[in-house]
DNA sequence: AGCCGACATGTCAATACCGACAGTTCATCT
DNA sequence: AGATGAACTGTCGGTATTGACATGTCGGCT
């Protein structure tokens, strides 16, 4: 059910082209759920054939922009305030951070400082995200969720980097 | 893939039956990977057949031990060094996370307090599965794994509580 | 005019996953 | 002896997800 929620959530936002969802969802949403547009433009016929959601604008190339309808919106909050939330996690590279210690500490290192060098990747680019906002002044919805995944990359961070020295002579 | 690898990885540390399998999932991966008994047995005959693991002792109530072969250990070897990561997440929590502050004030308010009472509860029983490691006093290969998730529940508990103090008058 | 790359939408077959249904086996209690 | 419940393994139909294929549009560069 995420995704169809998640769509709700971004188009909540913004009305947008189901192009322009799909960009979202590799940004913003990456590190919750992801999604690539052969799901997505199906979901939006279904969205829009239960009346969760509209067309209220064509642009160039045939783009489609859809919005929420009230019934959309309405069905959003339910689903945030109302439904019991699945708690289920899917994410390979949590396994792969569990898994990683059975290996011998050679490989063991290597796969750490794949994921640290990794790790700090993101942390720069969410550093960028949060800096940009902070520019340009403006009271933006989803500041407090960079900072959390910021302070979460953070607590990763440290923790490989302890994992890579314990390994150390 | 990652059921599959997860499957090796968990073998790889102590052989177990189907039945073991399910409740390791439920227990200590359940902060990385969800899988149930329905997707697990079918997987364990696919290993088989492949040849990744094998039947290594029959107990009672038709229960069956699965142990790796040396193919399966090379197999996880590989696939945690050498494979690409896919570093998709599919995580229903964080969605809600990152749509909740889409709501009118008090239904955020709401909705921030359940999660973290059920964050809080969290914490408690990874803190107490820690105490129980060192108790033991041996040295259990996935201690550093239980120190990450507390670290983690710990920002996320911390970032909840900030975000309805500021919702606070 | 021709080409390229980003924009934009869609479908389809194969695989993964979920929840419900279903059955056997053993230990313990009454 | 019968009932009960936890241990244990499986299957099945429906939905979700993926990756590849397919098609066309528009702006800017040469």
């Amino acid at each position: 059910m995420s995704l169809r929620y998640s769509i709700l959530g971004l188009l909540a936002r913004t009305p947008s082209t189901g192009y322009e969802l799909t960009q979202m969802f590799d940004r913003s949403l990456r590190t919750s759920w992801h999604a690539s547009h052969s799901q997505i433009y199906p979901e939006l016929a279904k969205l829009e054939h239960a009346g969760l959601v509209e067309v209220i604008g064509r642009g160039p190339r045939r783009s489609k922009t859809y919005g929420l309808t009230n019934p959309g919106r309405e069905e959003l909050r339910r689903w945030l305030v109302e439904a019991e939330p699945d708690r289920a996690q899917r994410n390979e590279s949590s396994v792969r951070l569990f898994l990683t210690n059975l290996l011998d500490p050679t490989d063991r290192r290597t796969a750490y400082e794949r994921d640290l060098s990794h790790v700090e990747k993101e942390l720069e680019e969410l550093k960028g995200v949060r800096r940009q906002l902070q520019d340009e002044g403006g009271a933006e919805v989803f500041a407090p969720q960079v900072e959390l995944g910021i302070r979460v990359d953070t607590v990763i961070r440290d923790w490989l980097r302890e994992r890579i020295e314990d390994a150390a002579p």
